[in-house]
DNA sequence: TGACAAAATAAGTAACTACATAATATCATT
DNA sequence: AATGATATTATGTAGTTACTTATTTTGTCA
């Protein structure tokens, strides 16, 4: 009698996974159908089809109806990043978490905002400059612009009581969100507010969101010396 | 006579997202049982827990079983990056691509290497500084650690010819991959090597690859400036 | 009351079926 | 040989059933 061992999917997909690391299937080589890994592995194919979708998620392989699946002939690494909101980031690593509003104006949104937003007309705005503390200290510099169109009960909101950061995403869930990491030289201001040196190699992270079509909100989030952003374990 | 419309997992999704978004459910509560929702909606439980599986993924909301499932009451802004071989970076971005070895040495890790992939006992590692370019001019400075206990063929491999990104990523994939991201002041080695003024704000890429438990690579890439890294679209 | 066992619950997984859809291949027609 | 209709094919999606597993609740006994 045999003894029927029930795959999971997550055992099929480290078997085809395997199969390619060993070089059994190189980029670009077409695998079997699932139907017949199916029948191969003796699972059922939506067995097999779970498997695949898991290693075409992680940029693995490219499946395509009717074509097959393949081995990506270009592999790229593919992660995922977790960025919580600031208070939230703050406290998890210990520190205490504090924020100052520095500056906050209305007025149209200048080009390069039009541009983040793919905008061709003028468009009103709510600018919010803010400053987010640990333990007191300067920790990230936020500069944000705000769409007065999409969001316009933020002009009523006390943002000294609560972070933009928090309130939007408390309360103005997005549907897409751009992120673009890049570095900066601190200038004078910049070191100023942050308490640091003129010159010093910052990391910033912009993020974009919308809701479908609507522009939310643009933000430039500058860190202090020494920050780093992590892959979600 | 009712006309039934069949729902597809992605508009079971965009119904319960949509609730979300609008209040009905706010952070922290709980979402009715995936059955419940089904019966609701007209639509098969799997249809529901293809749905949920989705929301839960792209960090909206969290499952446990018998607990059910809840809407995270601290959300993240949760992205997904595609980082390529750099190779195919440079000619997506229309440049000829080439590169340089700039040493190459075998020694044991350092502390600091030791520290990255966790490891407590002494390890041989092959050691690779290069410079990729883009039409000739500098555009990532590659520091690279691998393990040769893990990769001991690499030492045999004529890494001139073939980038040591390259060769890594089209032979040893991984199961393990941790990313780290950070700005860096160019020292005058490094704006030398770069042909950029000493103290420009750099970009930083860190990659640390495992198959299984076993190390295979960590490099430090410092990006030239003006580099940006953006999620995919 | 407290500790531990048993029941209940809600999500997770797998099989099987049926049909939808996209992409390709084939073949007839001009 | 070019064109366009049609068949074929492999993945994608939905439904149903059955069972698994983690977790909490309940209940019993000491």
């Amino acid at each position: 009698m045999t003894t029927t061992i029930r795959l999971s999917w997550r055992d099929v997909r480290d078997e085809i996974h395997e199969a390619i690391l060993s070089g059994r299937y190189g980029p670009g080589d077409r695998l079997p159908r699932d139907a017949d890994i199916a029948q191969d592995l003796n699972c059922a194919r939506s067995t097999v089809q779970r498997a695949m979708q898991d290693l075409s998620d992680s940029g693995l392989v490219e499946r395509r109806r009717k074509g097959g699946t393949r081995v990506r002939s270009e592999p790229v690494t593919r992660a995922t990043l977790d960025i919580p909101i600031t208070r939230r980031e703050v406290e998890q690593k210990g520190g205490r978490y504090g924020h100052q509003l520095i500056r906050r104006s209305t007025t149209d949104a200048p080009r390069s905002v039009m541009a983040t937003f793919e905008l061709t007309e003028p468009h009103p705005m709510l600018r919010v400059e803010a400053l987010h503390l640990s333990d007191g200290r300067p920790y990230i510099l936020e500069d944000r612009w705000i769409s007065l169109e999409t969001v316009p009960e933020v002009s009523g909101v006390d943002l000294t009581t609560q972070s933009a950061n928090e309130w939007l995403v408390l309360n103005r869930p997005y549907n897409r969100c751009d992120l673009r990491f890049y570095a900066i030289s601190a200038n004078s201001r910049v070191a100023d507010l942050l308490q640091i040196e003129t010159g010093a190699a910052l990391f910033v992270v912009e993020r974009t969101t919308w809701i479908d079509k609507a522009p939310i909100t643009t933000v430039q989030a500058i860190t202090t010396p020494g920050y780093q952003l992590l892959t979600r374990s």
